[in-house]
RNA sequence: GGCUCCGUAGCUUAAUUGGAUAGAGCACCUGACUACGGAUCAGGAGGUUGCAGGUUCGAAUCCUGCCGGAGUCACCA
C-alpha cells in the first residue's frame, strides 16, 4: 500500500472517530506539499469544514495530531490557513530509497494480461513524411511505451494509404518524364523520389490547364457557367477539379491508370509495387532515425474492401438503413452525431465502411482489448462516428476505442502549405537538429575520447532527444508552434538538458568507483533538495499510470525536465563524493542512482536516448 | 450558421484535474565555484490567465453569454 493511500485511510478514520461521519477516500483532497512550506503531502481541510462543524484550521489542527499517532511514517504535521502539511520521518525515506535505487524497472507496472493497439504514422506513398507525421509518430510511440509500462501488451501499426489517384498521379509522371530513373540512379532516397514525380504531375498539370485556358472550349465554359460579376480567375480556380474530372488529359490518363490498377493489370500492379517498395525504403530510414518500428502494417490495398459484410449484416440486424437510390446509412442523430453513409449507391465502400472492416480484421488478428488511434484533430467527427458505429455493431473491444487526437503543427510564419512551399520536410528537419548538435559538441572536450561512431552515435542522440522533447512536451490536443530555432537548441527545457542531468549522475558514479552504500541507513538530516527530488521519484510510478490512462505523453516529459533541474540545483549546492560524512556520501549516492533511473525510464517512455557522456 | 477544440509574461508553454503568493524555458539584464562535467546554478525584470457575469470557503480550471483563432459539417481520404 502505497503512503498516499495510508495517509487518506488514516484521513476517512480520523473523521470518522473526531467527527463521527463517514466519508471516502475521493472526498480528500489531498497533494504533496508546495516547495515553499514545510512537509511532504498536504490534506485539504475546507472540506471537511460542513461535516465537522468546525473552522478548517481546527480541524486541520486535530486531524494532524490524530494522523502523527495512527498513521507510522508520519511524524509531525503544521497547519497553514486551512492546510494540513504531513513531513514523513526521514527513516521512512531512506528505505523506501535503499529499496528502489538499484531497481532499473522503477516506475514499471507487472503485465496486466490486457493488449492495446497503437495505430500511428499512416502516411500517404504519394509524399514525404513531414513534421506533422513527426508530431503523430512520437505521440504513437510514446503513447505505446507508457502502456507498456503501465502492463499492457501493445501491438504497433500503421494503415499505408497505398492506393489512389495519388498514387497513379506520382506513377503516370515517372512513366512519361521519368525516363527509367530509380531512386539510386538518381542519388535520392526512395520517398523524395516518388513524391517528386508527384510534384512535377501537378505542374505539368497546371501547364495544362494553363494551356486550356486559352481555348475556345474554355472560353464558351467561362461564359455560360460563370456567376454573373465572377472574375475570369477565379472562375478557372474554382473549375480546378472539374477540369481534372472531365476534360484534362492527363487527369483522364491518371484515372485511367487507376482503373486498370482495381481491374488488377499486371502492367499497373507492377510499376504500381515498385514505386510504393522505393517509398516503404525511404519511410525505413526516417523511421530508423526517428527509434521507431512497427509490428505490423495494414495496407489500405489490401483493406479497402472490408467492411461491406459488415454493413450488409448491420442492414439486416436493422442498424442500417437503405435508400431507394441503394445507399446505405446510419441514423446517429440519437448520439449528438448526424447520419452517416456507409455504402455508396453503387455498392463500394467509402472510409468508414473501410474502417469498419479493418477495425474488425485487428480485432481477429489479435484479439486486442483496446485500439489507439492517432490521428490529427481534424478528424475527430469521424472518430466519434466511427466508435458509435462500432458500439452498435457490438464489437467486444468496442468500450476500449480511443482517438488519440492532436492539434495541428504551426510554423511561426503560419500554417504549412504544400502549395507555398512551407512544408517542413521530416528528413530535412532530422539533419537540421544533427547539425546544430554536432556543432555544440564540437565545442566542448567532453566525448573526444570516444570512437568516431560512437561520437557519432551521442550526437545522434542528443539531437533527435532535442526534437521529440520539444514536441512532446506539449500537450496533445493543443495546436502547437513549432520554431525550428527553437527546437534544435539544447539548454534550458530540453531534452539534452535531462540527458545532462544523467550523464553527470553516470560521471559521479564512475569517479565513485563502487563502494558499498550500507552508511546511507544511517544518515540522518535529510537536505530539503533531497527530500524534493525523493517525493518526485516516489511520485513517479503513479506518473506512468496516470499518462496512460490519458494517453498523454507530456506530463512525463515535463516531470523529467523537473526531476533534472532538481538534480542540477542539488548537484551545484551540496557536494557528493567530499560530503562532510560518509553517511551522507553514501546517501546522496544512492539518490543519484535513483534519479538516473528514473530520468533513463522517463525518457525512455518518450523514446529518448540516454547517452552515459555528452 | 450548427457542433468540437483552443485562448495564460514579448515568444514557447506548466499548473498534481476545484486548493496556498499562476510555475518554468527562450529572449533581455546582473551575478557564481582554482571543488564531483558551465549543455550547469543563483538573482532581476516581465501576468487583470481573451472579456463580462455566475457557482464555491476557494476558479486559469466548472456554468452562461460575448470576442478572437482553428477544425469539421462530401456518395473525398
Amino acid at each position: 500500500m502505497s503512503i498516499i493511500d495510508s495517509i487518506q485511510n488514516g484521513v476517512i478514520k480520523g473523521i470518522k472517530s473526531l467527527y463521527g461521519a463517514d466519508i471516502t477516500a475521493d472526498q480528500i483532497t489531498m497533494n504533496s506539499t508546495r516547495k515553499e512550506f514545510e512537509g511532504d503531502y498536504t490534506v485539504v481541510a475546507f472540506p471537511f469544514a460542513r461535516i465537522a462543524k468546525k473552522k478548517p484550521d481546527q480541524i486541520a489542527e486535530e486531524l494532524g495530531a490524530y494522523l502523527v499517532g495512527e498513521v507510522e511514517p508520519i511524524e509531525q504535521y503544521n497547519v497553514i490557513k486551512g492546510f494540513l502539511n504531513l513531513s514523513l520521518s526521514h527513516s521512512f525515506w531512506r528505505e523506501f530509497l535503499a529499496g528502489i535505487y538499484q531497481d532499473a524497472s522503477y516506475g514499471r507496472q507487472p503485465a496486466n494480461g490486457q493488449k492495446v493497439m497503437v495505430e500511428f504514422s499512416s502516411p500517404n506513398t504519394n509524399k514525404p513524411l513531414h513534421l506533422g507525421h513527426i508530431r503523430n509518430i512520437l505521440l504513437g510511440w510514446s503513447a505505446s511505451r507508457i502502456l507498456e509500462a503501465a502492463g499492457y501488451e501493445v501491438v504497433r501499426v500503421q494503415i499505408i494509404n497505398d492506393r489512389g489517384i495519388a498514387i497513379c498521379k506520382s506513377m503516370l509522371a515517372w512513366q512519361k518524364f521519368g525516363k527509367g530513373a530509380t531512386p539510386a540512379s538518381a542519388g535520392e532516397k526512395g520517398d523524395h523520389f516518388v513524391g517528386d514525380y508527384y510534384v512535377l504531375f501537378e505542374k505539368k498539370l497546371r501547364e495544362e490547364y494553363q494551356g486550356w485556358q486559352q481555348s475556345e472550349e474554355a472560353r464558351k465554359l467561362f461564359e455560360t457557367k460563370a456567376d454573373t460579376g465572377q472574375a475570369e480567375p477565379d472562375f478557372f480556380k474554382a473549375f480546378k477539379n472539374t477540369y481534372f474530372n472531365e476534360y484534362s488529359s492527363l487527369g483522364a490518363e491518371a484515372k485511367q491508370m487507376l482503373l486498370q490498377w482495381e481491374a488488377g493489370d499486371p502492367a499497373t500492379k507492377g510499376l504500381w509495387k515498385q514505386m510504393n517498395d522505393w517509398v516503404y525504403q525511404g519511410f525505413d530510414e526516417t523511421y530508423k532515425q526517428l527509434g521507431v518500428e512497427f509490428d505490423q502494417l495494414y495496407f489500405e490495398s489490401e483493406t479497402y474492401l472490408l467492411g461491406k459484410d459488415a454493413v450488409q449484416k448491420g442492414l439486416e440486424k436493422g442498424l442500417f438503413y437503405q435508400k431507394e437510390d441503394g445507399s446505405v446509412w446510419i441514423d446517429l442523430t440519437d448520439a449528438n452525431l448526424d447520419q452517416k453513409l456507409v455504402l455508396r449507391s453503387d455498392g463500394t465502400s467509402v472510409y468508414m465502411t473501410q474502417d469498419i472492416g479493418t477495425a474488425q480484421k485487428r480485432y481477429q488478428d489479435f484479439g486486442v482489448d483496446k485500439m489507439v488511434y492517432v490521428v490529427a484533430n481534424e478528424q475527430n467527427y469521424h472518430f466519434q462516428a466511427l466508435f458509435e458505429i462500432l458500439k452498435r455493431l457490438g464489437e467486444p473491444y468496442a468500450h476500449g476505442l480511443y482517438h488519440l487526437s492532436y492539434g495541428m503543427v504551426d510554423l511561426p510564419t503560419g500554417k504549412m502549405k504544400s502549395r507555398e512551399g512551407t512544408v517542413v520536410d521530416a528528413d530535412d528537419l532530422i539533419a537540421e537538429v544533427v547539425e546544430e548538435a554536432r556543432k555544440n559538441t564540437a565545442d566542448r572536450d567532453t566525448i573526444s575520447g570516444l570512437s568516431e561512431k560512437e561520437q557519432e552515435e551521442v550526437i545522434r542522440q542528443i539531437a533527435i532527444a532535442a526534437l521529440k522533447f520539444f514536441i512532446i512536451k506539449v500537450q496533445p490536443q493543443k495546436r502547437m508552434v513549432f520554431d525550428p530555432k527553437e527546437s534544435v537548441d539544447l539548454q534550458g527545457q530540453t531534452g539534452p538538458y535531462v540527458q545532462n542531468a544523467y550523464v553527470r549522475v553516470q560521471s559521479v558514479l564512475r569517479k565513485a568507483g563502487d563502494p558499498p552504500l550500507d552508511a546511507a541507513a544511517d544518515y540522518q538530516q535529510l537536505e530539503p533538495q533531497e527530500k524534493e527530488m525523493l517525493n518526485m521519484v516516489y511520485a513517479f510510478p503513479a506518473l506512468v499510470k496516470l499518462a496512460a490512462e490519458e494517453y498523454d505523453p507530456s506530463g512525463i516529459a515535463n516531470f523529467c525536465y523537473d526531476l533534472a533541474k532538481a538534480y542540477h540545483r542539488f548537484y551545484h549546492d551540496l557536494s557528493i563524493l567530499n560530503a562532510k560524512t560518509a553517511e551522507a556520501k553514501a546517501f546522496r549516492l544512492q539518490l543519484s542512482q535513483a534519479v538516473a533511473i528514473v530520468l533513463k525510464q522517463g525518457l525512455g517512455l518518450l523514446g529518448i536516448e540516454m547517452p552515459e557522456r555528452m
